[in-house]
RNA sequence: GGCACCUUGGCGGAGUGGUUACGCAGAGGUCUGCAAAACCUUUUACGCCGGUUCGAGUCCGGUAGGUGCCUCCA
């Protein structure tokens, strides 16, 4: 399959060192409060990429990680722990703060119909294994020790700006940082922290250097390598993480191992709400619970996520999520032909399913085409209204194709009851003597539990819609 | 100040040189017992100005506006 790289700013096709395992690690959520909308899109653009490496015949092994320790509020020389910070918010310990919040993740990842990654990883269990790495690089000479910690030497790495283009020196002059003068340059970033000497942390750890805390990129580094070899196949993650986190990860990775980190490197752009950017202080973060309230399902967010491209710059507002509840709708109800398939000498779709299966997958292959591949879903609805009996095969297979490539649920929706169907029965006999008043009355009450009609030459075909007063 | 990106019809959102993306919404019509569904139609949709080309939304230059990053961030 192929997919755009930020590592070498172009679509590349996917070689995996040892196929068919392909290694995939994504960097996950900061558990120190509700995920939103912004984190949500990602992820579910994470999963669809699993979806696609294993309809391309790979075994995907992957492992995302939860961090719930040295993710620092603002820079790392100054700024609190999130986790701690999190704790004093809310009156807990930080490791009650990091259990809370990791629980409602993994439950918004179900909700999403997400594939549960091969391992979800905690930096927290995983200190020895980040303080080895340290080591490795202290040996090595790319690390210093001052007084807030152990830090990375970024000018002993050669290479440092080139992964995000960065130009240090320029950045240098606009920024807004007042910069730790122990630091040797500005782009330097911890390894270790040192605990603070005026007051206790919920989370430390005794080190080589002293009591302190993982900085936020090793925990990455250590655990990507330790699970998936010294080079990955695809590193991926939010694109805020390109000229910090990600750039910071291949330093010491590299360093470390003197091995590429990661082949390929895939980063999904960020969602606007409302036509802004989400932040903390405009508490425009919408979360997975305030879209249940508003009466979307999940699955509705899902199949918004799908509608745009994840390198592009997408848009979240209550109008398209409901144009998605809509779209939605319609394609449940194309799903549901299935429990009302033709006579086979009447109508058939005449659709070449196994066809358009392929068409869906090759949309994905190419970059995670998600748009393209729900047009061509899309297209088939609308051109065809009956599913024949002899059709009902390949139908099926058709429908559980595409709630595997796009983790929609389309298959799992259930039959009308059979006082339902009785109805219409009903109604279709009334139709016959023309008994117009009985007909829309059974209607009617049909509309109210949530079933729609269309008449067609074949007789009644039910969907599913809003209940109708 | 530096780097990168974006600008498509009412709202979203694809599309890298040559017939309608697609979805949702609105209007009119056909059909229908009435509806629904379907179908047809709905202002030449591609920020603006130049250029290249037989031909550009799609390439080049300029210009206006917007966004992201350079601070923690999915």
């Amino acid at each position: 399959m192929k997919l755009y790289s930020t590592l070498t700013k172009q679509i590349d096709e996917i070689k995996p060192l040892n196929p068919p395992i392909v290694t995939v690690y994504t960097c996950g959520p900061t558990v120190y409060d509700y995920a939103h909308i912004g984190h949500w899109f990602t992820y579910v653009r994470m999963d669809t990429l699993i979806r696609a490496l294993k309809a391309d015949g790979l075994q995907p092994k992957w492992v995302m990680n939860i961090t719930d320790v040295g993710h620092l509020v603002s820079d790392a020389d100054e700024g609190e722990d999130k986790l701690e910070k999190g704790a004093k918010r809310e009156g807990k310990s930080a490791w009650e703060v990091a259990e809370f919040y990791t629980q409602d993740f993994i439950e918004g990842m179900k909700a999403l119909n997400m594939l549960q990654p091969d391992k979800m990883v905690k930096a927290t269990d995983h200190i020895p294994d980040q303080i080895e790495l340290i080591k490795q690089l202290d040996d090595k000479g790319y690390a210093y020790i001052i007084d807030a910690g152990v830090y990375y030497d970024t000018s002993k790495f050669s290479r440092y700006g080139d992964f995000a283009g960065l130009d240090l020196d320029e950045q240098q002059a606009g920024a807004r940082v007042s910069l730790n003068p122990q630091k040797r340059n500005a782009s330097d970033f911890a390894l270790w922290k040192f605990s603070p000497t005026d007051h206790k942390r919920d989370m430390e750890w005794d080190s080589p250097w002293g009591k302190g805390f993982p900085g936020w990129h090793i925990d990455c580094s250590a655990m990507s390598m330790k699970y998936l070899g010294p080079t990955l196949d695809i590193h991926t993650g939010g694109i805020d993480h390109v000229p910090v986190h990600h750039t910071n990860e291949i330093a010491q990775s590299e360093a470390a191992t003197g091995k590429p980190f990661a082949q390929h490197w895939l980063h999904a752009n960020h969602v606007m709400v409302e036509g802004q950017k989400i932040s903390k202080s405009l508490s425009n973060g919408v979360s997975l619970q305030a879209t249940s309230d508003k009466g979307y399902s999940a699955e509705v967010v899902r199949l918004h996520v799908l509608e745009s491209h994840y390198r592009s710059q997408s848009r979240f507002s209550w109008d398209s999520l409901e144009a998605a509840q809509n779209r939605l709708n319609n394609l449940q109800a194309f799903a549901d032909l299935r429990f009302q398939a033709t006579a086979s000498d009447g109508k058939a779709s005449g659709a070449d399913f196994d066809k358009y299966t392929e068409l869906i997958t090759n949309a994905l292959l190419d970059d995670l085409n998600t748009p393209k591949a729900l047009a061509l879903l899309s297209g088939l609805v609308d051109e065809h209204s009956v599913i024949s009996r002899d059709e009902l095969g390949s139908f099926k297979r058709f429908i559980t194709s595409v709630d595997e490539l796009l983790g929609t649920k389309l298959g799992k929706s259930e039959d009308i009851s059979a006082d339902q169907r009785q109805l219409i029965t009903k109604r279709e006999a009334a139709r016959a003597i023309q008994d117009w008043q009985v007909s829309d009355n059974v209607r009617d009450q049909l509309g109210i539990q949530g079933v729609g009609l269309r008449d067609t030459p074949g007789g009644a075909i039910w969907f599913r819609q809003a209940p109708q007063k």
